[in-house]
RNA sequence: GGUCCCAUCGUCUAGCGGUUAGGACGCCGGCCUCUCACGCCGGUAACCCGGGUUCGAAUCCCGGUGGGAUCACCA
């Protein structure tokens, strides 16, 4: 048995979108469950709407997604040779000619067509003249009119398609370009693709296509039509169903590989198992396990996937992911043991990285604002002693853990007769300015000796100056 | 409209003739608790409809309905 050659072909004609990114996964997925080869190809045969910085922008994603291909980029518009050559050999053995209608005129023949309830499809006009090559001409394929053309799709079974619902459509424009279905076939064909794996929206190239491969001589590669994603609303999802770019969700704090595992659970499942790491996706994917029904695409569900990888991820890999976030925000998180010491109080509590960021706010910023209405709550003459007693036994510690800082606590507790709760959060205002944060003996621990009682003296200050 | 595909909780899905139809997200309770989270416990909620086949259908077949895709010298 061959190895296994997949690729991924999109055209560069805006960013990489989810559909695109699911369809990237699942090729990547499978060539690399079954130690094949995955190719990345830029489909740019229409001039007027490609553009590099959507080559750009594709590279960029599919790098995020850390999907890495073995071969390629190849670009369409670099092989206009290989397309020409079998252009030449298509109608030198009469299974394609040369045609020279005029776009209107073929836009003429299908509105009647349409008007009298026939197929709107090409009328054959030049398809006996035997025209030879010539400045504006489009070579057509010389389709059958009868007998049918069966898809044989790994994911959705056998489907029949009549010949007579096809025409003779066009190989090659009258620029000389190829069109996409001819473009695919002959770059699939000549770099030995073996299963093509793409959206649901290309069954009806399909037949096509396999009329060309068939017009070629050549075997048949396998098809998976993967069902499409949709939005909110059940249709295609598009702009107005919120952001569609892959690299919207990294700027909005998805972690890649949170990413891909609910992109991989859209339309794929491996029994109850929801988390999925990316090598276990790549263990346990088959194409046998993708559904048929197209599914709709739910941030919500997505942002609490990406909550569990926050969580499961070790704080040394998730800080090259937080740092651009931090950074964004102009705090400076160069130590790198201090950041992760801080991630690992935030994993719990965020569900995306921009969430954590904003969570590090105290962190990073030794001028903490004080949150007014906090402030006036907690940070009130009755904790000046406590606050004081805290700041000094704190001074005095000898060993600055949790399990010392929970001594001191107990103690000013005590002396004062007050609850955890009556002195931990005057303390966390003092030290983050809210009423939110981490357990309090994890952010001093993490914050350190100096920057604590920096923060109490400043709220005992606070209190002194803003109090009757 | 033609052609093609699809159809289990609101959503993602498990199920591949016999299950109290399972899990996850969401939502609603409760517990835990130094705040917020995490976590834990419990609850809510589905087989599109109609015919067959079968001792027995969510599962197989047919029809309907609904949704989607596609009908280019775009990909």
């Amino acid at each position: 048995m061959s190895t296994v050659r997949t690729r991924f072909a999109p055209s560069p004609t805006g960013y990489l979108h989810v559909g695109g990114a699911r369809t990237a996964l699942f090729n990547w997925l499978h060539a690399r469950h079954t130690g094949g080869h995955f190719i990345l190809r830029i489909e740019d045969t229409d001039r007027v709407r490609s553009t590099d910085a959507s080559v750009q922008a594709i590279f960029e994603a599919l790098q995020w997604l850390g999907i890495d291909y073995d071969e390629g980029p190849f670009y369409q518009s670099d092989r206009l040779e290989a397309y020409n050559t079998h252009i030449d050999r298509l109608v030198d053995a009469g299974h394609a000619y040369y045609c020279t209608c005029a776009p209107e005129a073929i836009e003429a023949m299908r509105e009647k067509a349409r008007a009298t309830g026939a197929k709107p499809r090409y009328d054959g006009t030049c398809r006996d003249k035997g025209l030879g090559p010539r400045p504006g001409a489009v070579v057509r394929l010389r389709a059958p009119f009868t007998g049918t053309t069966v898809v044989n799709d790994r994911i959705k079974g056998a489907i029949v398609f009549a010949n007579e619902e096809l025409d003779d459509f066009v190989l090659r424009r009258g620029d000389g370009m190829p069109t996409y279905n001819f473009a695919a076939v002959v770059d699939d064909m000549t770099m030995n693709i073996t299963t093509i794996i793409r959206g649901d929206d290309h069954v009806m190239n399909t037949p096509k296509q396999i009329l060309i491969y068939q017009a070629l001589g050549h075997p048949l590669p396998e098809f998976a039509h993967v069902p499409m994603v949709l939005g909110h609303d059940r249709t295609r999802m598009s702009k107005r169903h919120g952001a569609t770019s892959v690299t919207a969700y990294r700027d909005m704090g998805l972690l890649p590989d949170a990413f891909i595992n609910f992109l991989a659970r859209l339309g794929w499942s491996y029994g109850d198992q929801e988390f999925f790491t990316r090598s276990e996706l790549i263990e346990k994917f088959t194409l046998e396990r993708v559904g048929k029904s197209a599914g709709v695409f739910d941030p919500v569900k997505m942002t609490a996937l990406n909550a569990d990888h926050i969580q499961a991820a070790a704080p040394a890999d998730l800080a090259p992911h937080l740092r651009p976030f931090l950074a964004a925000r102009g705090w400076d998180a160069a130590d790198d043991a201090y950041l992760q010491a801080a991630i690992a109080t935030l994993q719990a509590r965020s569900k995306t990285l921009v969430e954590m960021a904003e969570q590090a706010h105290f962190y990073f910023n030794d001028a903490i604002a004080l949150d007014e209405k906090a402030a006036a709550k907690f940070l009130k003459a009755n904790v000046l002693d406590p606050l004081r007693g805290l700041r000094d036994r704190l001074v005095a510690l000898a060993t600055f853990d949790e399990k010392a800082l929970e001594e001191v606590f107990a103690q000013v507790m005590e002396q004062f007769d007050l609850k955890l709760g009556k002195i931990a959060q005057p303390v966390r205002v003092a030290l983050t300015g809210t009423t939110v944060s981490p357990g309090i003996f994890e952010i001093i621990t993490v914050l350190g000796r100096e920057r604590v009682v920096a923060r109490l003296d400043r709220a005992i200050d606070h209190i002194v100056h803003k109090t009757p």
